[in-house]
Order: structure tokens, then sequence, then C-alpha cells
DNA sequence: AATGATTGTTTGAGTCATAAAACAAATATG
DNA sequence: CATATTTGTTTTATGACTCAAACAATCATT
């Protein structure tokens, strides 16, 4: 099942992912485009990917991903996200850098460092001491605020997180429903309700209490909730975001 | 000038440049080794590098790199070693996996993202806030220091740094010559002495007051000193770093 | 339906990186 | 020195990826 793929062909099979995500089909025309070859080229990668039961193809016909490419295709999107998330939020870069790096990047990264690298884009993000800007005139600077705040320790984080834990099955203080979030908001995890469905999804990607979770869009009617954890995106619904408790940051 | 090679052809360049540094000769049959592809393979990279003016090569000869290819290597070493030392000193990554995703990533890298990150490790090096280390049982926490620390503001470092500054070529109190710093050691640059030949290398490397210097190694007789500062290796003269005043960390 | 435009495929050829095998030069070593 | 061994080169071939050009299918429009 380890497909090995070349770089290349992994960027056929990420722009079919988000062809099929953005316009719902998957043309020849569309790949070539984004991937600026000739639909010759796209063709031969088609016949190619499906050899490799990646994708379901046969002339003529639009593109779709069978599930092992879907899963591929996730594997990969992830790791374009996470070195994004690095360069944009940490790093600071503009967005095109951020863009053009992850891209070529994305092919190179090995699990544990990517795995390693959301761990730190996590804690930087969600421990309070790590109070790191970058801007254009003094470079990276810490704790610009008005008011210095002196230097606390990770036991602490751990304690005050401790505190605010389920005790069978109930929830304490100073934790809300994820789906008390806002767009944009993001709270460290404080529990995960085990009755919930989506929980289970959650525990088999390493997601557990401390981890960050961003609220990346909330659709019209507050249903589903499109969240990103440890680099993975997952659409929740109302009733699942309610079992996770979160305490905000 | 701008010799835009192939992943591949950077790795002969590199492979050519350490085996000139550790064995003073680039033979074929090492370098095939080192790269695990067989002599024929190496003939023909050889040729085509050559044809690009990067090395001095002939049949039956051992390579030499020309000023253009020098440059090159360093260019790339420099780019290796950066990934290197965020994924060890920062991700704390394993040695083997440090390698080998230094190896791949090398070749991916931006130059914007390049000198953002040096900056970026620079930084976490040296701010007294950024205690952050990783651990195979925690992962990343902070400060676990016995004593807490008051958590000081980026001004407050910047203002110790313009107290320690040079006033017409006199230096203050609290920095000492690079020649004081034993192997290993490490501090930011208060001042470089413009009178120092080093200093113009270090100027054009964009080397300034603030920069973290760490010293790599030091001659048996304590001349020349080899230093790393923004990702760069330099060899400097006893004479040539006691012109260059730093703090300690 | 007929026609023209669009979209997709096939074929043939080129580049790059690679190796196997045959060959050539350089270097030990008896 | 003569020859065996090592080292390096050339030739030929392969697999990936690509394009141009010729061809084929599909779609849109009258």
């Amino acid at each position: 099942m380890d497909h090995v793929l070349s770089p290349i062909m992994e960027d056929y099979i990420e722009t079919i992912f988000e062809l099929l995500r953005r316009e719902q089909v998957a043309r020849v025309s569309d790949i070539a485009t984004r991937m600026k070859v000739t639909m010759a080229t796209v063709t031969s990668a088609l016949r190619k990917l499906s050899a490799k039961k990646l994708i379901n193809y046969s002339p003529y016909s639009t593109v779709s991903l069978t599930p092992a490419g879907k899963n591929l295709a996730e594997k990969i999107v992830r790791r374009h996200e996470v070195l994004a998330d690095f360069f944009q939020n940490v790093l600071s870069l503009p967005p095109s850098k951020v863009a053009e790096n992850a891209c070529r990047m994305e092919h190179q990264i090995d699990d544990l460092l990517l795995e390693r690298l959301v761990e730190y884009i996590e804690f930087v993000k969600l421990c309070p001491n790590m109070n790191i800007k970058w801007n254009e005139k003094n470079g990276f600077r810490c704790g610009q605020d008005e008011n210095p705040k002196k230097f606390i320790s990770c036991e602490d984080c751990s304690k005050s997180l401790a505190r605010n834990t389920t005790h069978g099955g109930q929830q304490m203080n100073d934790s809300i429903g994820l789906h008390e979030l806002k767009a944009g908001g993001r709270g460290r995890i404080i529990a995960v309700s085990l009755k919930n469905p989506g929980a289970k999804r959650m525990m088999e990607m390493g997601i557990v209490r401390g981890s960050l979770v961003e609220v990346e869009r909330i659709a019209p009617l507050g249903d589903p909730i499109d969240i990103k954890v440890k680099g993975y995106h997952l659409s929740l619904r109302k009733e699942e975001a309610k079992n996770i408790f979160i305490e905000i940051m």
C-alpha cells in the first residue's frame, strides 16, 4: 500500500484533490492549467496514476480519486498546510513565498519532522510566554506588551489544565464548548466527550487534551464547523462540536 | 551567473566540496560511493558540471571546483547547515533525521525563507525568554528553571545592548573579545572594530551588532578560530577575533 | 443533423539521470 | 618490465517527464 510517488505525481494527486474540492470536477484542461503543462502530459500522468489505483480514470471522462488516492491527497495537503502554517504564522513569510516554498518542500518532508513541526507550531501558538512576532523593521521580537507579564513555567500551564479536567463526565469551569468559538478563534482542548462520534476520528489522529484547535470557518447555519487540529482539517457537526470542551487562549 | 542546477547536480557539487574539504582530493570513485551511483553516472555528471564551468575536470584526472563552483557549493552547504541547525536545535530531531531531511530540503528552500529561518533560529537561541526545550515525555516545554524569571521585553534586551556599544572606538563593560570564548561557546555581537580585515567579510554577509556567534572549533595553537554566524562558517585569525566584541549569553 | 469549436488522446521525439557492459588508462606487484 | 588490478570512460539502453503535432471525441449552435 505504500505508494512511493515522485514529487511530480504527488502534485498531480494534490491538484486533482483541490479541483474536486473547489469545482466538484477535475478536467484534464484544468489540471494542465494549474500544473502548467500540456494536456498531453496530463493524460500520460493520469494513465500512470490510474495504474497505481489512485484515481478513477478512463479516456474522455472526468477524473476522481479512489479511497487510496484521497487518503494520499489528504496526507500531501496536510504536509503543505503545516509547512504553510509555519512559514506564515511563525516565520511571517509573505503569502507568495509561503505557498511557493510549501509547494516545493511538501514533497521532501519526513513524517517525524512533520509531526515535530506540528507540535512546535502548536506550542508557539499556545504557550503564553512565546509571544514572538516579526516585523520588517526589527525582525523577531518578543513580549512587546504594555504590562510585562511574569514568566511562568509549563508546569503552571499543565496544572491549570489539570484543574479544568472533566471528572466522571462532568466538565468544570473555565471551559466552553467548541461550538461557542467564532470563526478564526482558537483554544486548547480540555476534554473530548467520548460519546461524540467525531471523537473517534480525532483520537485516531492523535488529537488529545492540550491540543490547539482553530476554527477555520462556520457554515451559514452554524453547521458544519470547519476546524484545524494538529494540521488536520476537520468538518464537525454542531452537535459534535458541543462535546469538545476547550479553554480559550 | 545564475546557474539553476537540478537538485541532483547540486548534490554532486556539494559532495565534491565535502570531499575536497576532508580528503583534499575528489576522485570519481569516492563521489560514486557517497552518492550511491556508479562511476559511469559520475563521469557524465562531471562532464555536465564542467560544461557549466563549475568544476575543473578532464578525463582521468581529479576534480576541483572553480571559483563559481566553490561559491555555489558554499551556498548549498549553508542551506544544509541552517536547516540542520533548525531541525536539531529547535525541533530536537534525532541526528539521522536531521541529516536526512536537510539533504532533501536544502534544494527546495528559497532565499528569503532561508534568511528568515536564520533570524528565527538566532532569536530563539539568543532571547532569554525563549527557553524552549523538547523532551520525549512532554514534547515542547518552556522555562523549567528552578527560579522563574520575569518576562522581559525585547526593548530591555536592545537597551542593554545599546549600553554596551563602542563609543568612539572604545568598548565598554560586559563585553569580551571573541577570542576569549572557548569552543562551543556563544554570544551576541556587540561591536566589530572596522580596522579588522575580517570585518569586511562579515559585513558583506549581513553580520551585524546583535548577531549570534558560535565558536565551532579552535585550532591547537588558538589560531585560527572557526565560528558560525548567520549560518555562515568562517575561519578567523586570533588577531581578527580580538576585534570582535561580544556579550556572552 | 451538420458544422465548428473545444477538449482530450496518441504518437514521436527530446532531456535528464541512471546503469550494464565493454573498453581504456593508470597503478601496483611479482 | 610484464601483467594483474584498480580506476575511470564510452557506449548503449532504460525509465521518468515533458512537448509538438496530428488525430479523435465531445459539445454547442445554428
